[in-house]
DNA sequence: CTGAAAGCGCTTACAG
DNA sequence: CTGAAAGCGCTTACAG
């Protein structure tokens, strides 16, 4: 109904302007106005210097009369450029992701790109036909945060030739495409490392996703850093399981089994969050009994008491990385695929104990 | 180099196959296939029921052989509809907008729309130029939570005719659009009436942005059920400033001069965050010294101790009848605007005490 | 420096 | 049910 108001508007009546009609001012009636040629209007438009001085203010000034604004995706199908940005990732509600979203939208609006989100929710389907759209839409570049399984997609996009940087979650063996995220391995061997220099006996890794490419990095890490210590440290990792429920007694098994003095390792905020509760419910008092901290920094990290130790993810150093790296392939870039690591940093506060 | 490398790729010879000639596959490759026109695919492709079997077979055949994608562009040019929806948000950052984000990417993909993602930053003048892009790449529709002064990016989206519903932060006197929110005033009634039954003498209101409508109509609210008190309440408004140290001085004088009990009543989670940082700096113990709620429920709300008592933004009702109410307009209702008010809930935890 | 013409990849009346 | 043609609103060589 819509359309066909549209369409009737338009059917070669072009000089009336009723309140009614609806006008669609294009590059046609601007060069009427003007009294040049589409041809011009459109070096004006994209400020080519081959149009003398006095052309160039004749056509603004039709624009301005007119109300003209450029259809940009008239502009973008012609010139085969979008000039938008696709962005896939798993969840939008954690720390980890808003932060990101904030920070790549800064980088990806002030180079006068647009962002087009879409979510996978840890679904690698629903992640292969979000990013299908994407590349359907001609995003010039794509952001992707892969889901568990993300063989499929990242096929999809290297058919694509879209250019793509794969942030935050390394892809093993993949080598089409950029990467950019901290180093989990190091940092968790760093992590452990510091609780055995603390004299901490015991670690548990709690995750949500065993199979994930970051927890098993981590998981190396750990172990890494357990068997090189002079102290003995008992690790495990805890499967957190879909549900509060259920992981709180999966915690309230794990810590009976476990040498104190021990520490949780949170693989999220969420799951750090998830922790507290438990500890409140089972009426554990941390960093006490048991001491704890997350792999990334809610904001609320301070306000809990104890204040909660994290490491602190550098959120905006990767997202410029990520694209400044899809700005270079965007602009032709060829050379072999990179893959970055960036350092993230250990925060200790009041929920691990210094012994 | 990308774009005249691709047009390279295209002259001509679109039989060619090669892996380094990128195939761009279109419409007429896979019509030729098919050996059908290009408006027969056209058809197929649009699930037309004007096609016969075989031929919708031999069409599917072409476009699984050549791996053809429609080009959303040229369609969404074409059929002037892009099913693209344009959301425009002050921040990314606070739970009521990433739980937004969240709701409504389902809701839009769900649909078969994508979302176009702007920030504002509660920039007016960043608002405009953001929705100007969003119009320009003819987004069929825009959600936007408008900055402080949006009235010229109303205007603008009033001119441009694109189906707009405003969300979360009413605009008064706006009749052009529908609009959906909680219904501010009211909450803040609940609240302030609900805290005069437990006995409290004062309501201190802390704000961000004194001129948002969000923030007067909490403050016409909350006035307005002091005066119909039986006993008397001291209200007042705290205005945060931008820096959490400007905060803490700002709220120790406040809290020297108020009637106890009294109530810290923070505007979004954020100050909620920053008033608790300050309790714990001033040795103010809440709720023994001064109560706290939140209006709206950060995710941490239920482990910071004294859990934080919070007014519940309906944030998926909120979501889905701003959907529906946008799906309506692109559909073609004419109707007057709507303005939809909804109920928040009100929950009360350790840190507002019974007395 | 400027204009006329072709074309990006689709959909949409319109004949047949 | 199907095809040929026009056109969405731009940009881009190519003449002049």
């Amino acid at each position: 109904m819509n359309v066909t108001k549209r369409a009737e508007a338009k059917s070669r009546n072009v000089a009336i302007e009723t309140e009614s009609a609806k006008k669609r001012v294009t590059v046609n009636d601007v060069a009427r106005r003007a009294g040049v040629s589409v041809g011009t209007v459109s070096n004006v438009l994209n400020g080519r210097t081959s149009v003398s001085e006095e052309r160039r203010v004749e056509v603004f000034n039709a624009i301005k009369e007119l109300g003209f604004t450029q259809n940009l995706l008239a502009k973008s199908m012609r010139s085969q450029r979008s000039r938008v940005i696709g962005l896939c990732m798993p969840f939008a509600t954690y720390s980890n992701y808003y932060s990101l979203v904030d920070a790549l939208e800064e980088r990806v609006s002030e180079a006068n790109y647009q962002l087009m989100q879409v979510l996978s929710r840890q679904d690698s389907d629903k992640e292969f036909s979000r990013v299908q759209q994407l590349v359907a839409y001609k995003v010039d570049g794509v952001l992707l945060v892969p889901s568990l399984r993300p063989k499929l997609v990242l096929d999809q996009l290297a058919a694509s030739g879209a250019p793509t940087v794969i942030v935050n979650r390394p892809v093993a063996e993949e080598r089409r495409f950029d990467q950019v995220s901290v180093d989990h391995r190091a940092a968790m061997r760093a992590v452990t490392r510091e609780l055995v220099a603390r004299r901490y006996r015991s670690v548990i890794l709690a995750v949500q996703y065993p199979t994930l490419s970051v927890t098993r990095q981590r998981i190396a890490g750990m172990i890494e850093a357990s068997k090189e210590a002079k102290r003995r440290l008992t690790t495990d990792v805890l499967e957190c399981g879909t549900g509060r429920a259920t992981f709180l007694s999966r915690l309230e098994t794990a810590l009976k089994a476990v040498p104190r003095p021990a520490t949780i390792v949170a693989s999220n905020s969420g799951i750090a969050s998830w922790t507290i509760s438990a500890f409140q419910k089972l009426g554990v008092r941390y960093p006490d009994e048991v001491s704890l901290l997350a792999l990334d920094d809610p904001e609320w990290a301070e306000i809990v008491s104890p204040a909660l130790s994290v490491l602190r993810q550098p959120t905006l150093e990767i997202s410029q990385t990520a694209w400044d790296l899809l700005t270079a392939r965007m602009d032709g870039d060829r050379s072999p695929p990179r893959l970055i690591t960036l350092d993230a940093e250990l925060i200790f506060r009041d929920s691990v104990s210094s012994h």
